[in-house]
DNA sequence: TTTCTTGTTAGCACGACTTGCAGATTGGAA
DNA sequence: TTCCAATCTGCAAGTCGTGCTAACAAGAAA
């Protein structure tokens, strides 16, 4: 997504109002590439806003994404997360901890649906399911099977 | 998944009871290409017998999972989607009515992740969005602009 | 066939996540 | 500064899925 400034200049021309609030999740989110839910971003708008509503951060996530200025990432089955990161890339989800992390990929112009006929394909998303490294050690360790069920909803992941 | 009499006789196999309600589940699920959510199976289930429960439909629908019998699908947000197709296969998505296919996909083993280091990828999964040719026509007709927000829920494709 | 054990089911309550609503606030134009 | 419309907050409510438990029934054993 654009730089908070760039957004703030973006909001006023389309008459939005430039709120603290908003402001504030601009820069939460700018560059942010931990995928956060919206709770994880909350907690960290309200250790900067007390005060502020949950229900503003959904307003203000959807709002940026009806922009264009984000994405959803329904993946894993829990809260969605929010993905600011604009290139054209993909996924990578650790099996274990749920962290996401993004990748580039190459090779995906060249993937062809087989057996679709009255389709027309806009986009092309991947998903790599595995295990990261770390979860790989305490794994290797703990001796746990892979596969495990549920992952952790929101791994914190501190960049 | 396994036909209805086998997952029969591997219920057994593992102790499990052979219930009616599970038998009703694996008729309904078994060659389903229509990807249903717990509700739509539920509502098919509840039509061949009334007053089976909603509860025993996501814990039967668990069970398969865990057995290996089918996969979870999670794509659009709303409610979990069950595959019963083992095959190596991935998901092509109407973004308008929510419809989902099953698409072979040629080039997957091609994919490679560029900046990913340290992570064991188990599994890939490629999501195709798109319009379906219904769609197609139908907005062409009503002029829609792309991009629908949220897709159907659960689309009724009369297979 | 009857009995008995143990896995299952039904139904409700509850939890997680998200959105609708309405009154109180406030950004920003005039 | 004034004023209006957009926004925010807080709560209720909706959706999806699971935990819990008493009643029930599959299937083994007698």
């Amino acid at each position: 997504m654009q730089s908070p400034s760039a957004l703030a200049a973006t909001y006023r021309s389309q008459g939005r109002k430039l709120t603290p609030q908003r402001q504030l999740l601009f820069q939460l989110m700018h560059g942010n590439d931990r995928h956060p839910t919206a709770e994880a971003l909350f907690v960290e708008a309200s250790a900067q806003m007390p005060g502020i509503s949950l229900r503003t951060v959904y307003q203000t996530l959807n709002e940026l994404a009806e922009m264009g200025e984000l994405q959803f990432i329904e993946i894993g089955g829990g809260a969605t997360r929010f993905d600011p990161n604009l290139d054209d890339h993909h996924h990578v989800v650790c099996t274990d901890c749920g962290q996401i992390r993004d990748v580039h990929v190459k090779g995906t112009a060249a993937l062809r649906p087989l057996d679709l006929e009255d389709f027309t394909v806009s986009e092309v998303g991947v998903v790599f399911q595995g295990v990261c490294s770390s979860c790989e050690k305490s794994r290797a360790k703990t001796g746990r099977s892979p596969h495990v069920k549920s992952p952790a909803p929101q791994a914190k992941v501190s960049k």
